[in-house]
DNA sequence: CGAGTGACCGCAA
DNA sequence: ATTGCGGCCACTC
C-alpha cells in the first residue's frame, strides 16, 4: 500500500499541474520525499509517461529543460500554447507561474 | 544480472 | 558574483 514509488508520486503531481502553471523538478522531488532527487524527476520525465504534461515542468531557474523533443525551442512553443508566457531566453516567470499543491484555494 | 546515465539542486571555496 | 562537486532514485543497455 503506501509503497508509492518515486515515479508514481512524481507522475501523480505532474498530472495535477493545472494549465497555465509550472512546477520545478526540485519541488516535485521534495514533495515526493527526496529533495535531492531532482535528477530522478528529470529521468522519469525522459523515460516516464509521455502523456503527462512534462512541458509544465521546468527547473528552479524557470528555464526550460534540454533533451526535450525539439529542444528548448520546441518546449517553449508548447508552453505558450498552454497560455504560459516564455522569455526570449527560454525561461518562464517561475515566481508568478510556480504552482504547488495547496495554492489552489489561495487565489 | 551489473553498471552507467539522466530534462537537477544545494552548498562550499 | 562565479565555479566545482556530491547526492538521490529510476530506467535503459
Amino acid at each position: 500500500m503506501s509503497d508509492a514509488g518515486f515515479r508514481q508520486m512524481v507522475e501523480a503531481l505532474v498530472a495535477q499541474i493545472p494549465k497555465g502553471r509550472v512546477m520545478t523538478y526540485g519541488h516535485l522531488a521534495a514533495l515526493c520525499g527526496s529533495p535531492r532527487a531532482a535528477r530522478i524527476v528529470g529521468g522519469i520525465a525522459h523515460y516516464g509517461n509521455p502523456e503527462l504534461p512534462w512541458q509544465r515542468v521546468v527547473n528552479k531557474q524557470g528555464g526550460l529543460a534540454s533533451g526535450y523533443p525539439g529542444g528548448k525551442t520546441g518546449h517553449q512553443q508548447h508552453l505558450e500554447a498552454e497560455g504560459i508566457d516564455v522569455s526570449d531566453d527560454h525561461s518562464v516567470d517561475i515566481k508568478k507561474l510556480l504552482w504547488q499543491p495547496g495554492i489552489e484555494g489561495r487565489r
